[in-house]
DNA sequence: ACCTGAACACCGTTCAAGT
DNA sequence: ACCTGAACACCGTTCAAGT
């Protein structure tokens, strides 16, 4: 892999496919000058510090997002895609949620989906104040959805839920840790059950969560709407 | 600080003190081995590991929530007390969805609260699946809100917010850089003008935008009940 | 203009050795 | 049973020195 000299899009490449593949933890100075063939220092050059590359890859990957035709599909749909195409976004690139709630990740490629969604919600018919809200309540839910999912945590729940192939012996034990904790409340154990009985995968269950959350917070959004309820 | 030997009890103690006082960040073996005057290494022996520490430290917060009495308040007080409680405990304790974001940390703390949780949005009416996401999707919000909040960016804003005071430089400039990303966009443009007259901080902003969210998903909730809309 | 290598000040963790 | 101190394998970052 030769080349003359490093620069920033080369570099901001090769940390996403590193965040991609090995997560956030996985990314180091010193294992990104390894892939580049460079000195552990060469990057400093080029991106001033670890946080801005950090902030430069999650800007980047924003771009992969194609905006909804607000005007042509309604505020209802776009909504709906915009959401989805957060949580998908997210889901792709496992470690972006934690970037943007770390690092001051005001970017370029953030500012263009935020611009879709305010136009998305004042087709809606949301005004002022309430339009600053409107547009803020999908994309906390999407985040807090974002968190839940892309965590060590979710990992092991995920590999749980899709049988016993890979699950290490210590991870069994968390999760036997966890049902038996569950199983001193007599509403959770009940739910674990069921959970059970319907048999799907964790990211099965996360799908249907984050569409059920999606559908609640557009009819609570249509309902204010048609109350027409003011800021207070 | 004379004691006999160190305990659990102990060390988590002085753990939660010194996130509360310095972040997540702020938390290191070695730090509070000082604290404790002992060695480094002393916790070890009491809590295995980092990990479990913080995990050990997230169980202990929970213990402060106060329940809703479900029965007597109903369901839709009850769903917006659990919230609230669960947002103001995330922002006395800046780093705990971090930790429960990031690691295995289902502790009888959350299971209790958990619990509650059920028994409200089984007194709303939701069953089976629909039970399930009903609990799931108001703290996906909640964590949504915690980690846009409780963040460097949210203190950066925090501060360029409550006016000149002790904003450094290199915030002033970051708050500069962000004006003029948005300053492209005509609708974030609008919004910040708008926002700038209301005058508000960011923590008063972000006080409200919970308010709409916490309404707009009941408002969603209660719609799904009255349409009587089933699990697909 | 771009890169290297050594160095600094940190980490979490292990483990033999002590009491 | 409980704790210490040295050691190991990592970090991000700075900076003089090279080309």
């Amino acid at each position: 892999m030769a080349r003359e000299t490093l620069n920033r899009e080369q570099i901001v490449g090769a940390a996403i496919e590193l965040l991609d593949a090995e997560g956030i933890d996985g990314l180091s100075m010193r294992k990104l000058g390894q892939k580049l063939g460079s000195a552990a220092t060469a990057m400093y050059w080029h991106v001033g510090n670890k946080e801005n590359l950090l902030v430069l890859a999650a800007d980047e990957v924003w771009g992969e997002v194609t905006l909804p035709d607000v005007p042509a599909v309604g505020w209802r749909a776009a909504a709906r895609e915009l959401m989805y195409a957060a949580h998908e976004l997210t889901g792709r690139h496992r470690w972006l949620v934690r970037v943007i709630t770390t690092y001051v990740a005001y970017s370029e490629g953030m500012a263009r989906f935020q611009e879709c969604a305010y136009e998305t919600f004042e087709a809606a018919g949301f005004r002022d104040a309430d339009l600053d809200w409107a547009v803020s309540t999908p994309f906390m839910f999407v985040t807090g959805m974002a968190f839940m999912t892309t965590t060590d945590a979710a990992e092991v729940k995920q590999r749980a839920s899709s049988g016993d192939a890979a699950q290490p012996e210590d991870e069994a034990a968390v999760v036997a840790q966890v049902a038996a904790l569950a199983a001193k409340y007599p509403r959770l154990s009940a739910s674990m059950q069921a959970q059970g009985q319907r048999g799907l995968t964790f990211g099965e269950e996360v799908e249907k969560v984050f569409a059920f959350g999606v559908e609640t917070i557009l009819d609570g959004m249509a309902a204010r709407l048609a109350a027409g309820r003011d800021a207070d």
